[in-house]
DNA sequence: TTGACATGCAAGTGATCACTTGCCTATCAT
DNA sequence: ATGATAGGCAAGTGATCACTTGCATGTCAA
């Protein structure tokens, strides 16, 4: 659960899970490309790289390979306990 | 909002949020020794008196004078809006 | 097989963060 | 007024973080 907060304190990473909440399936290159063209980062490969690591080691992004794709997903089951957290009596 | 995310991304300030949500007006050497006696932190006034300012900056916690007193409540709005920024579409 | 494409690994750097340390201000009871 | 209580301010330190840099691996088309 540690790792989720982390991974979301990021604003590229959730600028990242915001790309990956409206297209599922989408590589390194592509998620790369949108993020300067639709939201104005100019982020090199190796930094995205590091961030879809960290997303994917809380959970939040899984991975498929396709030959020499490795395709990238969202999984918000994670977030679904965050809110939950201090809003139960509500 | 960016406020938020990084409030959350450090584990004492999510127990200090833990330990607000069962008890509101609270001051700050209430917290700290609710702290260690329950949630076994040994943390010291000044550190977790910079962990509200962290979580009142964020919208998290708001405060009210009481004499020499400072009374700590939480405050949830800025939780609801998280998880719904990536579970729009369930 | 060769070159281009997509990704992986790891050391290094600058900035940010959590925490400490020391001193100061304000409020209350006696 | 004086001491005790509750809290505030700010400089300094060590660790963590995001990012860069350079090179390596794996896949596919020609």
């Amino acid at each position: 659960m540690d790792d989720v907060f982390k991974a979301l304190a990021d604003p590229t990473r959730r600028t990242i899970l915001d790309e990956l909440s409206e297209r599922d399936d989408q590589t390194l290159f592509e998620i790369c490309s949108r993020l300067t063209t639709k939201h104005g980062l100019g982020s090199t490969r190796q930094a995205i790289s590091q961030h879809l690591a960290v997303l994917e080691a809380a959970g939040l992004v899984r991975t498929r390979r396709d030959g020499r794709y490795k395709l990238h997903s969202i999984t918000p089951e994670p977030l679904r306990q965050i809110a939950d957290r201090w809003l139960r009596d509500d």
